[in-house]
Order: structure tokens, then sequence, then C-alpha cells
DNA sequence: CACGAGACCTGTTCGC
DNA sequence: TGCGAACAGGTCTCGT
């Protein structure tokens, strides 16, 4: 589930609480259960234990796809991945089945990170740029500008849609926003980068903008077994319509592998030039 | 440097 | 019904 607006419905949602789940921020930590020890990037469970016991949660942020709990000295982070969740749940609640971390607080309640395919990972740092510092700019920043994506996009000879994947690149596309945001831009995902006109990469990066904001208003997109509440998925143009008509022109969408990633894409809206 | 394959994992869906 | 293949919102590492 976690591309840049589930992470950040997850953030908003763990910060601002939401009815009959309060905010966790202000919790104190007084136990952690490490249920997956890989599941901890940077450190040991019993140095993870002891160094989370004590510390509070003073702010709740995202960077990227990722979270981040700011505690007394050392930050918390959080990776998704492909099928990672955080949940509130009061102390008792018996463990899931693939719960891989709590954390307890002191008030009873606990946040469990759950992880079917166990490929998320946690980091606690006392530097968050030891785990941040690659991360490309973030799309929804204003200071984010047209000019600036089409200057990042003139260094690269890549194609677009892998280098869009690229958290370095920019920090929080997913597979699915990232075909989305294509398809409104009329833009073929293995189109080399450095040849975007100026206004092709405006166009881009309005549509990028627009998409993220629309999947954040609808609170994500819930997949499957993978489920948040938000109703993303029903508004998709392309992602997971192969054959379907496209929404503007009516041409069936048609499903390519762009490295390694499944793509969807309008062949009529979509042309790759000469 | 750019790209592809393979690895890390489990669960669901599809095709025969 | 059963069984294997394909596929899934991500990212890292290795070889060419």
């Amino acid at each position: 589930m976690p591309e840049l607006p589930e992470v950040e419905t997850i953030c908003r949602i763990l910060r601002e609480g939401q009815p009959g789940i309060p905010s966790l921020l202000g919790k104190i930590i007084a136990g952690v259960q490490v249920l997956w020890p890989r599941t901890l990037a940077n450190c040991s469970p019993d140095e993870f234990r002891e160094r989370l016991i004590g510390q509070s949660i003073q702010v709740i942020d995202r960077r990227g796809k990722f979270l981040l709990f700011q505690l007394s000295p050392d930050t918390l982070m959080v990776h998704l991945r492909m099928s990672g969740d955080l949940l509130v749940e009061a102390v008792s609640t018996p463990l899931a089945l693939h719960h891989r971390l709590t954390i307890d607080f002191q008030d009873g309640l606990r946040l469990s990170f759950n992880d079917a395919r166990k490929f998320g990972r946690v980091w606690l740092s006392a530097d968050p740029g030891e785990v941040l510092g690659s991360l490309g700019p973030e799309p929804l920043d204003p200071s984010f500008t047209a000019l600036d994506l089409y200057q990042r996009l003139q260094t690269s000879h890549r194609q677009l849609k892998p280098l869009l994947l690229d958290q370095s690149f920019l920090a929080g596309l997913g597979n699915i926003y990232t075909d989305e945001a294509l398809h409104l831009a009329h833009l073929h995902p293995l189109m080399p980068s450095n040849e975007l006109t100026l206004s092709q990469a405006e166009r881009l990066w309005r549509r990028i903008r627009q998409v993220l904001e629309e999947g954040i208003r609808r609170q994500g997109a819930s997949i499957d077994w993978v489920y948040r509440g938000g109703d993303f998925q029903n508004y998709f143009r392309v992602y997971q319509r192969t054959g379907e008509p496209c929404p503007e022109c009516g041409t069936p969408i048609q499903r390519l592998v762009v490295g390694q990633r499944g793509t969807h894409i309008c062949p009529n809206c979509q042309v790759l030039q000469r």
C-alpha cells in the first residue's frame, strides 16, 4: 500500500488521531517486541529495545515513503515497502499473524508494524540524514518547481518511468502514481528523460502533483488484502486496467513491462516519438 | 552509466 | 478441485 499518498494518510492518522484512535504524539514508550528481527535495518533487537524504552514521540512526519517518529534523542524511521502497515491497538489485543514489531506505550496502547511479505524495514538513529540523505526532492514541496524537474530530467539519459521510480531522483512516487501521472501528462514511460521539452516537463510536473494530491484527498489506494480505507483505486485511469478503455479516448489500455514493473499505458495518448 | 536479472518474502489470482 | 505459474504498492546488489 505504500506510495507517498498512502504513507501521508497513515502519517496524518498517527499524528492527528481518528475517531476512536488518539494521536500518538507525546506517548512514552514502555516496551518493545521484535517478532521478526530482520525488520530492524540498523541495530540488534536488544539495542533497539534498550534505546527505545523511555523515549517519547515528539513529532510524526513523512519524507518520501518513510514515516518519521522524532523521539527524545533518536528518530525512528519506518519504510512499509510492499505490504507493511502500522496499526494502533490496545496492548491486550492478541498479536496478529503478520505482526513483525510492536511498540507499547505507558497508557496501554501499542503501535504495531504488520507486514506479510517481510520487506518492510525500521531504522533507529540519532541522525536521520544517514537514512534519508540520498532522497530526492519532495514533489509536493512548494520549493520544488517545474523548472527544477526539467533541469533534473535534462541531466539523465534514462527512461522516464524507471527514473521517476528512483527515489534519489524524486521521493515518493511508486508504480501506481507514476503510471497515472505519465498517462495524465501524455508521456510514454520509455521516453528518454533528456528529450522532454520544457513544456512537457511542466506538464509532467503538474500531473505528478495533481495525482499525488488526489491520492491524498482520497486517503490513498486500497488494493487486495492491504486495506486502509482509502478509495483512490476506484479512480485509476490506467493502473491495473489492462484492456479497459482509456478514459480520454477509449483505446484499450495496454500492459507492458518496464524495468521489471508492470506498466500501463494508453497506446493512443502516450506515443513514443520516432 | 544504464539496464536487466535475481534476491528478499508471502499471499492471491489465473490458467490448465 | 488441484496445482503450478504469474503477479503484487519496493528496493538492494550484482553482472554486463
